[in-house]
DNA sequence: GTAGTTGCAAAGGGTTTGCAGAGGG
DNA sequence: CCCTCTGCAAACCCTTTGCAACTAC
């Protein structure tokens, strides 16, 4: 989901990762942050590899899957995997933790955002003494498009 | 999670699915879902191909992951696909649904349900017009004794 | 210049499929 | 007997890795 957050803040966010980690910034890291932005999201490797060879021809997946790789790592993305394939699929982190309703039928993702399951996740945490790092939660069903 | 549910009847619904299907009763069949019942379930393909192969010397991994494909499909057992790697484990469904939380550090699984987030998730699926199917919730985090 | 980065191609891990022989009903 | 099931091996898909050329700084 794209927030508030403008492109020049994701790339004031790419600028701090290259410094920290003494890396470099390069056109392809851009390009696929870029991507990442510019799409609404939730796009699997080969998708934004496409979206980003309109930018950097020649791009390989090789480095899009290193670059995913990094900027998960970094927090600028997130993934969600799927259940039966074992695919990834990323979408930008701007800050607002979000879960996802999924349509069974055409595929399509949509973000919710609930604070009562948020808290009560962490009361059920808390109650098997586990310390709760992260969550995923998935709602699979039917759109309202697709019960026609 | 293996409930009140006998293995009896666990035969008794493998007896159904294979006559419902037109197929046949093989030993490594019924000495796969034996494993998943014994075990309190959350195997990989592969440790299931490993306990069963004390039961069915020579058994193939192909025939393990038909049977697997099969037996969730027909309701028996449940899938659950984990972050990262794509694989799935599976477990024996007995009729009660539940969630998962699992430590990061030692990868335990641990059960839980909370009708509060079940209905929660209705309500949610009803405000966003999605006709609800199926859902999963992960809460991942470190346990108590890997927080030592 | 000297790292870090890239694209390619090969390797990897998990899963699926084609096939000939074995085995239920 | 017929049709399904099995084990093997090859094929598959997605992802990762090794490497020489390349690029940012």
């Amino acid at each position: 989901m794209r927030g508030k957050i403008s492109y020049q803040d994701m790339l004031a966010r790419l600028e701090q990762v290259v410094i920290q980690n003494n890396l470099k910034r390069s056109k392809q890291r851009e390009d696929i942050l870029f991507v990442m932005y510019e799409t609404h999201g939730h796009l699997s490797p080969e998708e934004i590899l496409n979206l980003a060879r309109e930018l950097s021809p020649g791009l390989g997946i090789a480095t899009v899957y290193r670059t995913l790789g990094l900027l998960e790592k970094e927090g600028l993305l997130d993934s969600i995997a799927f259940g039966g394939d074992g695919s990834k699929k990323y979408e930008l982190n701007c800050g607002e933790h979000h879960d996802h309703l999924i349509c069974v039928e055409c595929k399509k993702i949509v973000e919710f955002y609930d604070d009562n399951i948020e808290k009560t996740q962490e009361e059920i945490a808390i109650s098997h003494h586990f310390l709760l790092k992260n969550h995923s939660m998935k709602l699979y069903g039917i759109c309202e498009t697709c019960q026609k």
